[in-house]
DNA sequence: GTTCTAACA
DNA sequence: TGTTAGCA
C-alpha cells in the first residue's frame, strides 16, 4: 500500500533531490510539511506539491513562479469573488504556457533546420567536394 | 543511521 | 543550492 506519510529522506530518494533542496522550498513557502516535534512530516498531497515544483522547475521557472503556480492547483477559498480571480491567474497562466510551447516549437524548428545544414554538407564533402563555391 | 538548524563557499 | 558542523 501507499504509505500516508513520508519523511524528507523518503521524498528526497524518490524525486531524486537532496533533503537540503526540499528544505529550501518550504524555507520559500511552497511546501509545508507538518512537524512532528522538529521532524517534518508529509503527507500525500505535500508529496504531490513537490512534484509539481519539479517540474515547474524543469519548465525553467524561477521558484517564486512556480510558487504561484502551485498555488493555482490548491483548493479555491470559497468566496464566487476569489474562484473568479483564482480563474483569471489560471487563464493567464495558460497564455504564458501556450506563449512558451510556440517558442519551444521555433526552437525544435531552428534545431531541426540547423541538423539538417550540418547533413547536407556532411554528404557534400563525402562527394569529394568542398562544400560552398 | 537519520533529521534538524544554521552558516559559509 | 551544496556542504559542513554539532545536536537530538
Amino acid at each position: 500500500m501507499t504509505q500516508a506519510t513520508f519523511g524528507i529522506g523518503d521524498l528526497a530518494r524518490e524525486f531524486g533531490v537532496t533533503t537540503r533542496a526540499i528544505r529550501f522550498y518550504e524555507d520559500q513557502g511552497m511546501i509545508a510539511p507538518r512537524r512532528e516535534g522538529q521532524r517534518r512530516v508529509f503527507q500525500p498531497r505535500d508529496r504531490t506539491r513537490l512534484k509539481l515544483i519539479l517540474r515547474g522547475r524543469r519548465l525553467g521557472f524561477s521558484l517564486a513562479e512556480i510558487g504561484e503556480i502551485v498555488d493555482l492547483y490548491e483548493a479555491p477559498a470559497g468566496e464566487a469573488a476569489q474562484l473568479k480571480l483564482l480563474l483569471d491567474r489560471i487563464a493567464a497562466r495558460r497564455a504564458e504556457l501556450k506563449a512558451k510551447r510556440r517558442d519551444l516549437n521555433a526552437s525544435l524548428d531552428d534545431l531541426d533546420a540547423a541538423a539538417k545544414n550540418c547533413r547536407k554538407r556532411l554528404k557534400e564533402m563525402e562527394n569529394g567536394r568542398s562544400g560552398k563555391s
